[in-house]
DNA sequence: GCATACACTGACACCGGTTTCCAAGTATGC
DNA sequence: GCATACTTGGAAACCGGTGTCAGTGTATGC
């Protein structure tokens, strides 16, 4: 590193070593640096040397955008999303950064509006005009087969998140939701309660039903029965959190536990209870799913589901660009993932 | 190099109109057609049509890695950031996300590690790598002059947000924290508090010392003395919050206010007092910064001062790559910004 | 009527890599 | 010793756009 004064921008631009520059100074051709860099067999030993030392004096770095045009693929990664919880989103880019790191690869956000009735058009315009290598696909938006068709159609490779047989092996990353929450429940019925409220995700969604059966499983385990309005709606928000405890602790007789669908609904629960001069854990007891930084956070600190989103994101990442210098490694990352209990204190025998 | 991908695929991508597709079916050369993509005045406007129709029976679009490589720049702006708070991170994200909207940029997300030693090395490579066409910097990383003067040196635009004189116009958006946190602590004064603490960030940033600097002014024209062992020190995240909040409230006499310079730390706040047995906002009252999410999901919901993150950041990325057509207006954008107190329940006179 | 200016268009080189194809050098088989 | 196979390296085409510059056709000036 010289001395970089304050020349123009351009010049400085200017002064970046091409493959040309590098295939000059080593006595070779464009070629056999093109080799040595992608790691060709097919090379003398000691050529590679000699072309790998001009590279370090020069500090080459093959431009990614020629790469790209001349490969016909760029070394992006999308991000399709649409998780309305902040903390699982970052968690999900950082653990696919983790599997990204010291590859050539890039991960780039698109965040995207399910409700909307041009966001398939949006995606397929997006998917056009850059050719990312491939995408990672975000629950709940995940669980969309046209979106997922729509990416097969324009070549572009995927994998989804989930927490279901959405797909093919090759193309998913999931987690046993259905075991974790009956896990959950049934430690609600140890605890002795047997008024039991679900607030479950939006109807219509896999990872919605693989959790709500789950819970039945374990309150029929439990022989209890469950009347029907002790299920309530929720679209994993913190206000409908609020809006599905008011309506559960309305009823008579009201639940002495809820078991809420991720945790920005049961903070919601909470906060719902507060406002009602209900004390947690002695009035009620709440569980959450997921885990994020919410859960630790609110008071009392939330008993919950740990959903292994930062392993699943890194894997799903490695399972779309493959192991470093082995493409076929891919298929053999895992691709399931155990969430479990995080017992905290927002859980307790019920009043009696 | 093992199998090839399934033919079809590559049929579909194979299949993708390019410039000279459409140079050829409408009867010019690639040069006019390139004319028409970038709008360029110097066209007949009938030869401009039938190029036009052309590209939309082809459904043609332009292949953004070639532009990359001709241009010397590609589409790709950059987001780096170290903000521990994760709706922070995403609404700045979606601010910068409505600023790219329509246009052909995409955003590259980029945190990275302040305290790693290797941190400037990461971004170096990082920036060397992709040639991005500009970053955005992030608080508190988008401090760090040496960072700044890195982008600069290897010749990438950049943008930093911050509260302070940073930089110049051109390359900042700020916020008035100054004024914010006074008129915020001037608040708890006329509420009748005389014990006020706060808690920083962390020594050596500007945004703590502007929060710190605007809370001071308040309690001076407020006449009331301020005990040195009244300000702690945090590092924003909520762990930090419950122990400065704990070292507060050992002291003799207590604060019966406290300002925490951001929401987490606020929540933090809230969480110590609950296990302590004081009542938000009977016992003690809080005020944060930011109004992220947390602040409307705890219990009591917090008054805190919003700081209009998502508005910033749109501005910084339009900053970055200029209004669409017309790039002069890029320095026109506003690039000051007002945070204002939202009044929520955490804040009551002290009992007495 | 002719020179000049201007608007528009195309041929061609170029961005920085990869791929194809071929030639030269070397090792091996008979 | 010669034919053949295998290694290694280079020339040139190519990926899909953009920049330069020259050429054509039309409007304007005198």
């Amino acid at each position: 590193m010289a001395e970089q004064d304050k020349a123009s921008s351009t010049a400085k631009r200017a002064a970046k070593p091409t493959i040309n520059d590098v295939a000059r100074l080593a006595g070779v051709s464009k070629k056999t640096v093109s080799r040595v860099i992608n790691r060709s067999t097919l090379l003398n030993s000691e050529t590679r040397e000699r072309v790998e030392q001009v590279i370090a004096e020069l500090g080459y770095v093959p431009n990614p955008q020629a790469r790209a045009l001349a490969l016909r693929r760029n070394f992006l990664i999308g991000l399709i999303h649409d998780n309305p919880n902040a903390q699982t989103v970052l968690n999900v880019q950082q653990g696919i950064l983790e599997a990204l790191q010291g590859t050539e690869f890039e991960l780039v956000v698109r965040p995207v509006d399910r409700r909307s009735p041009l966001m398939l058009e949006d995606v397929r315009a997006f998917l056009n005009r850059q050719r990312l290598f491939g995408v990672l696909l975000l629950p709940p938006i995940s669980e969309n087969d046209v979106l997922a068709n729509l990416c097969d159609e324009l070549g572009c490779r995927y994998v989804r998140m989930g927490s279901a047989q959405l797909d093919d092996p090759e193309h998913l990353v999931a987690s046993n939701d259905r075991e974790a929450v009956r896990e959950a429940t049934t430690y609600l019925v140890d605890q002795g309660h047997r008024l039991i409220a679900l607030i479950e995700g939006p109807r219509g969604f896999r990872s919605a039903a693989e959790r709500r059966a789950g819970f039945e499983q374990a309150i029929e385990a439990a022989g209890i029965e469950l009347p029907r309005n002790y299920i309530a709606e929720g679209n994993y928000t913190f206000e409908s959190g609020i809006e599905a405890a008011n309506r559960l602790l309305d009823l008579g007789p009201p639940p002495t536990a809820i078991f809420a669908s991720n945790d920005e609904m049961a903070a919601g629960v909470v906060h719902a209870a507060n406002q009602r001069g209900l004390s947690v854990p002695e009035n009620l007891s709440v569980i959450g799913f997921d885990d994020t930084a919410i859960a630790a956070h609110i008071w009392p600190p939330l008993t919950t589901v740990r959903w292994p989103i930062i392993p699943m994101a890194r894997s799903a990442a490695l399972k779309l660009v493959g192991s470093p210098g082995d493409r076929t490694k891919a298929a053999a990352e895992p691709s399931f993932f155990l969430s479990s209990l995080v017992r905290r204190a927002s859980v307790a025998p019920p009043r009696q």
